[in-house]
DNA sequence: AGGTCGTCAGTATATTTATACAGTTTATTC
DNA sequence: GAATAAACTGTATAAATATACTGACGACCT
Protein backbone atom coordinates (compact mmCIF):
# COMPACT_ATOMS: atom_id res chain seq x y z
CA UNK A 1 0.00 0.00 0.00
CA UNK A 2 1.66 3.60 -0.94
CA UNK A 3 0.90 6.60 0.03
CA UNK A 4 -0.60 7.65 -3.01
CA UNK A 5 -3.45 4.95 -2.89
CA UNK A 6 -3.91 5.42 0.76
CA UNK A 7 -4.94 9.26 0.43
CA UNK A 8 -6.56 7.53 -2.51
CA UNK A 9 -8.48 5.66 -0.29
CA UNK A 10 -8.67 8.54 2.78
CA UNK A 11 -10.72 10.32 0.48
CA UNK A 12 -13.07 7.97 -0.55
CA UNK A 13 -13.70 6.94 3.14
CA UNK A 14 -14.16 10.39 4.11
CA UNK A 15 -17.28 10.78 1.93
CA UNK A 16 -18.68 7.65 2.65
CA UNK A 17 -18.26 6.99 5.99
CA UNK A 18 -18.91 9.19 9.23
CA UNK A 19 -15.34 9.81 10.12
CA UNK A 20 -15.19 11.27 13.87
CA UNK A 21 -11.35 11.14 14.51
CA UNK A 22 -8.43 9.60 12.66
CA UNK A 23 -8.71 6.25 14.97
CA UNK A 24 -11.90 5.81 12.82
CA UNK A 25 -9.43 5.76 10.14
CA UNK A 26 -7.13 3.43 11.31
CA UNK A 27 -10.21 1.27 12.31
CA UNK A 28 -10.92 1.49 8.58
CA UNK A 29 -7.95 0.81 7.05
CA UNK A 30 -6.80 -2.06 9.43
CA UNK A 31 -10.83 -3.90 8.35
CA UNK A 32 -9.08 -3.59 4.93
CA UNK A 33 -5.88 -5.54 6.34
CA UNK A 34 -4.01 -1.82 5.61
CA UNK A 35 -1.74 -1.44 8.96
CA UNK A 36 -1.29 2.05 9.50
CA UNK A 37 -0.85 4.23 12.77
CA UNK A 38 -2.62 7.25 13.76
CA UNK A 39 0.33 9.62 13.77
CA UNK A 40 0.46 8.45 9.73
CA UNK A 41 -3.07 9.23 9.38
CA UNK A 42 -2.36 12.70 11.07
CA UNK A 43 0.80 13.02 8.38
CA UNK A 44 -1.99 12.37 5.40
CA UNK A 45 -4.98 14.55 7.00
CA UNK A 46 -2.08 17.54 6.84
CA UNK A 47 -1.52 16.34 2.84
CA UNK A 48 -5.00 15.98 2.24
CA UNK A 49 -6.41 18.97 4.22
CA UNK A 50 -8.51 16.98 5.90
CA UNK A 51 -10.66 19.17 8.56
CA UNK A 52 -12.66 18.28 11.12
CA UNK A 53 -15.79 19.99 11.40
CA UNK A 54 -18.15 20.38 14.61
CA UNK A 55 -21.23 18.63 13.35
CA UNK A 56 -24.40 19.59 13.77
CA UNK A 57 -25.26 16.58 15.77
CA UNK A 58 -23.11 17.37 18.52
CA UNK A 59 -20.13 15.27 17.25
CA UNK A 60 -17.70 15.97 15.10
CA UNK A 61 -16.56 14.74 11.73
CA UNK A 62 -13.80 15.03 8.99
CA UNK A 63 -14.80 16.07 6.15
CA UNK A 64 -12.76 17.18 2.50
CA UNK A 65 -10.85 20.31 2.15
CA UNK A 66 -13.69 23.14 2.80
CA UNK A 67 -11.93 24.83 -0.87
CA UNK A 68 -10.30 22.75 -2.83
CA UNK A 69 -8.00 25.60 -2.98
CA UNK A 70 -5.95 23.80 -5.47
CA UNK A 71 -8.68 23.58 -7.83
CA UNK A 72 -9.29 27.70 -7.44
CA UNK A 73 -5.63 27.90 -8.16
CA UNK A 74 -5.79 26.47 -10.88
CA UNK A 75 -8.94 28.38 -12.44
CA UNK A 76 -7.35 31.46 -11.36
CA UNK A 77 -4.49 30.94 -12.61
CA UNK A 78 -5.58 29.70 -16.19
CA UNK A 79 -8.03 33.06 -15.75
CA UNK A 80 -5.22 35.01 -15.09
CA UNK A 81 -3.35 33.58 -18.12
CA UNK A 82 -6.19 34.09 -20.74
CA UNK A 83 -7.84 37.16 -19.64
CA UNK A 84 -5.71 39.16 -17.62
CA UNK A 85 -4.66 42.73 -18.67
CA UNK A 86 -3.90 44.99 -16.19
CA UNK A 87 -2.96 45.63 -12.48
CA UNK A 88 -2.69 48.58 -10.58
CA UNK A 89 -2.49 49.43 -6.87
CA UNK A 90 -3.76 53.08 -5.48
CA UNK A 91 -3.96 53.12 -1.58
CA UNK A 92 -5.30 50.31 -0.04
CA UNK A 93 -7.53 49.82 -3.72
CA UNK A 94 -5.84 46.72 -6.12
CA UNK A 95 -7.60 47.32 -10.05
CA UNK A 96 -7.46 44.51 -12.36
CA UNK A 97 -8.34 45.05 -15.96
CA UNK A 98 -9.01 42.38 -18.25
CA UNK A 99 -10.42 41.50 -21.47
CA UNK A 100 -14.18 42.58 -21.49
CA UNK A 101 -16.91 40.13 -20.44
CA UNK A 102 -14.38 38.24 -17.60
CA UNK A 103 -14.41 41.00 -14.79
CA UNK A 104 -16.94 38.78 -13.17
CA UNK A 105 -15.51 35.40 -13.54
CA UNK A 106 -11.84 36.58 -11.86
CA UNK A 107 -14.24 38.45 -9.37
CA UNK A 108 -15.78 35.70 -8.16
CA UNK A 109 -12.86 33.22 -8.36
CA UNK A 110 -11.42 35.47 -6.51
CA UNK A 111 -13.96 35.89 -3.46
CA UNK A 112 -13.90 32.31 -3.40
CA UNK A 113 -10.31 32.47 -2.90
CA UNK A 114 -11.33 34.35 0.15
CA UNK A 115 -7.59 36.10 0.12
CA UNK A 116 -7.07 37.34 4.15
CA UNK A 117 -5.70 40.80 2.28
CA UNK A 118 -9.40 41.16 1.14
CA UNK A 119 -11.67 43.47 2.38
CA UNK A 120 -14.26 43.64 -0.22
CA UNK A 121 -14.45 42.95 -4.30
CA UNK A 122 -16.59 44.65 -6.97
CA UNK A 123 -16.46 43.47 -10.43
CA UNK A 124 -17.79 45.25 -13.94
CA UNK A 125 -17.45 43.85 -17.47
CA UNK A 126 -13.78 44.85 -17.49
CA UNK A 127 -12.65 45.55 -14.24
CA UNK A 128 -12.22 44.27 -10.72
CA UNK A 129 -12.08 46.59 -7.73
CA UNK A 130 -10.48 44.58 -4.75
CA UNK A 131 -10.49 46.69 -1.70
CA UNK A 132 -7.82 45.55 1.17
CA UNK A 133 -7.37 46.31 4.64
CA UNK A 134 -4.60 48.44 3.75
CA UNK A 135 -2.12 49.67 2.08
CA UNK A 136 0.39 46.95 2.83
CA UNK A 137 -2.04 44.31 2.23
CA UNK A 138 -2.82 45.97 -1.10
CA UNK A 139 0.47 45.53 -1.92
CA UNK A 140 1.04 42.02 -0.82
CA UNK A 141 -2.24 41.16 -2.85
CA UNK A 142 -1.17 42.62 -5.84
CA UNK A 143 2.06 40.29 -5.73
CA UNK A 144 0.05 37.71 -5.11
CA UNK A 145 -2.38 38.11 -8.36
CA UNK A 146 0.72 38.92 -10.56
CA UNK A 147 1.85 35.54 -9.89
CA UNK A 148 -0.82 33.78 -10.80
CA UNK A 149 0.43 34.72 -14.64
CA UNK B 1 -18.80 40.13 27.87
CA UNK B 2 -21.55 38.01 27.04
CA UNK B 3 -21.22 34.81 24.47
CA UNK B 4 -23.16 36.47 21.95
CA UNK B 5 -20.58 39.12 21.66
CA UNK B 6 -17.44 37.03 22.09
CA UNK B 7 -18.72 34.60 19.08
CA UNK B 8 -18.80 37.56 16.98
CA UNK B 9 -15.49 39.05 17.87
CA UNK B 10 -13.92 35.48 17.45
CA UNK B 11 -15.69 35.41 13.83
CA UNK B 12 -13.61 38.79 12.99
CA UNK B 13 -10.67 37.86 14.40
CA UNK B 14 -10.65 34.42 12.94
CA UNK B 15 -10.44 36.20 9.47
CA UNK B 16 -8.44 39.33 10.33
CA UNK B 17 -5.74 37.33 12.04
CA UNK B 18 -3.56 34.46 11.41
CA UNK B 19 -5.08 31.78 14.45
CA UNK B 20 -3.06 28.68 14.77
CA UNK B 21 -4.50 27.37 17.93
CA UNK B 22 -7.36 28.09 20.86
CA UNK B 23 -4.83 29.37 22.49
CA UNK B 24 -4.11 32.48 19.89
CA UNK B 25 -7.55 33.00 20.63
CA UNK B 26 -7.45 33.23 23.83
CA UNK B 27 -4.11 35.67 24.07
CA UNK B 28 -6.44 38.00 21.43
CA UNK B 29 -8.96 38.39 24.20
CA UNK B 30 -6.50 38.82 26.65
CA UNK B 31 -5.12 41.87 24.85
CA UNK B 32 -8.68 43.07 24.83
CA UNK B 33 -9.08 42.58 28.41
CA UNK B 34 -11.53 39.66 28.30
CA UNK B 35 -10.43 37.04 30.25
CA UNK B 36 -11.48 33.16 28.62
CA UNK B 37 -9.70 30.04 28.90
CA UNK B 38 -9.20 27.45 26.36
CA UNK B 39 -11.82 25.86 27.83
CA UNK B 40 -14.53 28.01 26.54
CA UNK B 41 -12.90 28.95 23.54
CA UNK B 42 -13.07 24.99 22.51
CA UNK B 43 -16.89 25.24 22.89
CA UNK B 44 -17.34 28.48 20.90
CA UNK B 45 -15.40 26.99 17.72
CA UNK B 46 -17.84 23.87 18.33
CA UNK B 47 -20.53 26.02 18.15
CA UNK B 48 -19.56 28.35 15.43
CA UNK B 49 -18.04 25.89 13.59
CA UNK B 50 -14.96 26.69 12.95
CA UNK B 51 -11.97 24.58 11.35
CA UNK B 52 -8.81 24.15 11.66
CA UNK B 53 -7.58 23.80 8.37
CA UNK B 54 -3.77 22.48 7.35
CA UNK B 55 -2.43 25.14 5.54
CA UNK B 56 -0.10 25.53 2.99
CA UNK B 57 2.64 27.03 4.86
CA UNK B 58 2.70 23.53 6.14
CA UNK B 59 0.65 24.79 9.82
CA UNK B 60 -2.77 25.26 10.63
CA UNK B 61 -5.22 27.68 10.57
CA UNK B 62 -8.62 28.23 11.80
CA UNK B 63 -11.17 29.57 9.19
CA UNK B 64 -14.87 30.11 9.34
CA UNK B 65 -17.11 27.36 8.49
CA UNK B 66 -16.62 25.43 5.15
CA UNK B 67 -20.45 25.84 4.67
CA UNK B 68 -21.20 29.51 4.45
CA UNK B 69 -23.87 28.14 2.36
CA UNK B 70 -26.12 31.01 2.94
CA UNK B 71 -23.03 32.62 1.24
CA UNK B 72 -22.83 30.41 -1.17
CA UNK B 73 -26.55 30.67 -2.41
CA UNK B 74 -26.33 34.80 -2.51
CA UNK B 75 -23.26 34.23 -5.01
CA UNK B 76 -25.17 31.61 -7.13
CA UNK B 77 -28.05 33.08 -7.12
CA UNK B 78 -26.03 36.56 -8.56
CA UNK B 79 -23.93 35.02 -10.76
CA UNK B 80 -27.28 33.04 -12.02
CA UNK B 81 -29.16 36.08 -12.59
CA UNK B 82 -26.30 38.10 -14.54
CA UNK B 83 -24.47 35.01 -16.80
CA UNK B 84 -26.90 32.51 -16.78
CA UNK B 85 -27.98 31.70 -20.83
CA UNK B 86 -29.72 28.65 -21.07
CA UNK B 87 -30.18 25.07 -18.78
CA UNK B 88 -30.88 21.41 -20.55
CA UNK B 89 -31.10 18.16 -19.50
CA UNK B 90 -30.26 14.83 -21.07
CA UNK B 91 -30.03 11.70 -19.26
CA UNK B 92 -28.38 11.76 -16.22
CA UNK B 93 -27.02 15.25 -17.58
CA UNK B 94 -27.35 18.66 -17.05
CA UNK B 95 -25.89 21.42 -19.18
CA UNK B 96 -26.36 24.96 -18.30
CA UNK B 97 -24.47 27.62 -20.79
CA UNK B 98 -23.30 31.26 -19.83
CA UNK B 99 -22.58 34.09 -20.76
CA UNK B 100 -18.43 33.97 -22.03
CA UNK B 101 -15.78 33.49 -19.19
CA UNK B 102 -18.61 32.95 -16.55
CA UNK B 103 -18.79 29.29 -16.45
CA UNK B 104 -15.92 28.60 -14.22
CA UNK B 105 -16.88 31.30 -11.78
CA UNK B 106 -20.29 29.17 -12.02
CA UNK B 107 -19.21 25.61 -11.89
CA UNK B 108 -16.90 26.78 -8.98
CA UNK B 109 -19.86 27.61 -6.59
CA UNK B 110 -21.73 24.75 -7.97
CA UNK B 111 -18.94 22.30 -6.75
CA UNK B 112 -18.48 24.24 -3.63
CA UNK B 113 -22.13 23.81 -2.73
CA UNK B 114 -21.74 20.42 -3.08
CA UNK B 115 -25.30 19.24 -4.26
CA UNK B 116 -25.95 15.75 -3.52
CA UNK B 117 -27.79 14.70 -6.71
CA UNK B 118 -24.15 15.90 -8.64
CA UNK B 119 -21.67 13.22 -9.13
CA UNK B 120 -19.35 15.24 -11.08
CA UNK B 121 -18.98 18.96 -13.18
CA UNK B 122 -16.94 20.60 -15.38
CA UNK B 123 -16.63 23.85 -16.76
CA UNK B 124 -15.60 25.02 -19.85
CA UNK B 125 -15.98 29.22 -20.99
CA UNK B 126 -19.35 29.67 -21.74
CA UNK B 127 -20.39 25.81 -20.61
CA UNK B 128 -21.36 23.68 -17.55
CA UNK B 129 -21.83 20.17 -17.62
CA UNK B 130 -23.12 18.62 -14.24
CA UNK B 131 -22.66 14.94 -14.35
CA UNK B 132 -25.71 13.62 -11.87
CA UNK B 133 -26.36 10.42 -9.95
CA UNK B 134 -29.38 9.52 -12.30
CA UNK B 135 -31.86 11.23 -14.27
CA UNK B 136 -34.08 11.87 -11.76
CA UNK B 137 -31.16 13.47 -9.74
CA UNK B 138 -30.55 15.33 -13.37
CA UNK B 139 -34.18 16.36 -13.12
CA UNK B 140 -34.04 17.35 -9.17
CA UNK B 141 -31.12 19.49 -10.08
CA UNK B 142 -32.34 21.30 -13.00
CA UNK B 143 -35.18 22.84 -10.82
CA UNK B 144 -32.47 23.80 -8.12
CA UNK B 145 -30.38 25.59 -10.14
CA UNK B 146 -33.59 27.59 -11.95
CA UNK B 147 -35.12 28.32 -8.82
CA UNK B 148 -31.98 30.54 -8.35
CA UNK B 149 -32.69 33.21 -11.21
C1' DA C 1 -37.46 34.77 50.38
C1' DG C 2 -36.56 30.10 48.86
C1' DG C 3 -36.71 26.72 45.16
C1' DT C 4 -36.06 25.03 40.48
C1' DC C 5 -34.47 25.25 35.94
C1' DG C 6 -31.35 26.56 32.39
C1' DT C 7 -27.18 28.73 30.66
C1' DC C 8 -22.55 29.46 31.03
C1' DA C 9 -17.66 29.29 32.23
C1' DG C 10 -13.57 27.55 34.88
C1' DT C 11 -10.77 23.65 36.61
C1' DA C 12 -8.97 19.48 35.99
C1' DT C 13 -8.44 15.89 33.17
C1' DA C 14 -9.29 12.60 29.39
C1' DT C 15 -9.02 12.35 24.65
C1' DT C 16 -7.30 13.45 20.43
C1' DT C 17 -3.87 15.14 17.39
C1' DA C 18 0.87 16.64 16.01
C1' DT C 19 5.63 15.86 15.87
C1' DA C 20 10.74 14.80 17.24
C1' DC C 21 13.39 11.15 16.64
C1' DA C 22 15.07 6.98 14.75
C1' DG C 23 14.81 3.17 11.66
C1' DT C 24 13.55 1.46 7.02
C1' DT C 25 12.72 1.61 2.45
C1' DT C 26 13.20 3.70 -2.11
C1' DA C 27 15.31 6.64 -5.41
C1' DT C 28 19.57 8.87 -7.22
C1' DT C 29 24.29 9.50 -8.22
C1' DC C 30 28.83 8.08 -8.63
C1' DG D 1 27.43 -2.18 -6.89
C1' DA D 2 28.31 1.33 -2.99
C1' DA D 3 27.30 5.73 -1.22
C1' DT D 4 24.13 9.30 -0.42
C1' DA D 5 20.04 11.46 -0.24
C1' DA D 6 15.07 11.66 0.02
C1' DA D 7 10.66 9.87 1.31
C1' DC D 8 8.06 7.40 4.46
C1' DT D 9 6.51 5.27 8.79
C1' DG D 10 6.21 3.72 13.70
C1' DT D 11 7.15 4.75 18.55
C1' DA D 12 6.92 7.64 22.10
C1' DT D 13 5.60 11.78 23.64
C1' DA D 14 4.46 16.66 23.47
C1' DA D 15 0.93 19.67 22.30
C1' DA D 16 -3.62 20.79 21.46
C1' DT D 17 -8.40 20.06 22.07
C1' DA D 18 -12.75 18.27 24.17
C1' DT D 19 -15.42 17.39 28.05
C1' DA D 20 -17.09 15.73 32.93
C1' DC D 21 -17.90 17.95 36.73
C1' DT D 22 -18.93 21.84 39.56
C1' DG D 23 -20.25 26.22 40.98
C1' DA D 24 -22.04 30.83 39.73
C1' DC D 25 -25.55 33.60 37.95
C1' DG D 26 -30.02 34.96 36.30
C1' DA D 27 -35.05 34.11 35.04
C1' DC D 28 -39.15 32.65 36.60
C1' DC D 29 -42.03 30.72 39.61
C1' DT D 30 -44.80 29.84 44.29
Amino acid sequence: MKKKERHQLLRKLVQQDVIRKQEDFVDKLHERGIEVTQATISRDIKELQLVKVPAQDGGYRYNLPPEMNYDISKKLSRLMRDAFVSIDTQREFVLIRTLPGNAFALGSLIETAKYSEMFGCVSGDDTVLIICRDEESAERFQRRIISFI
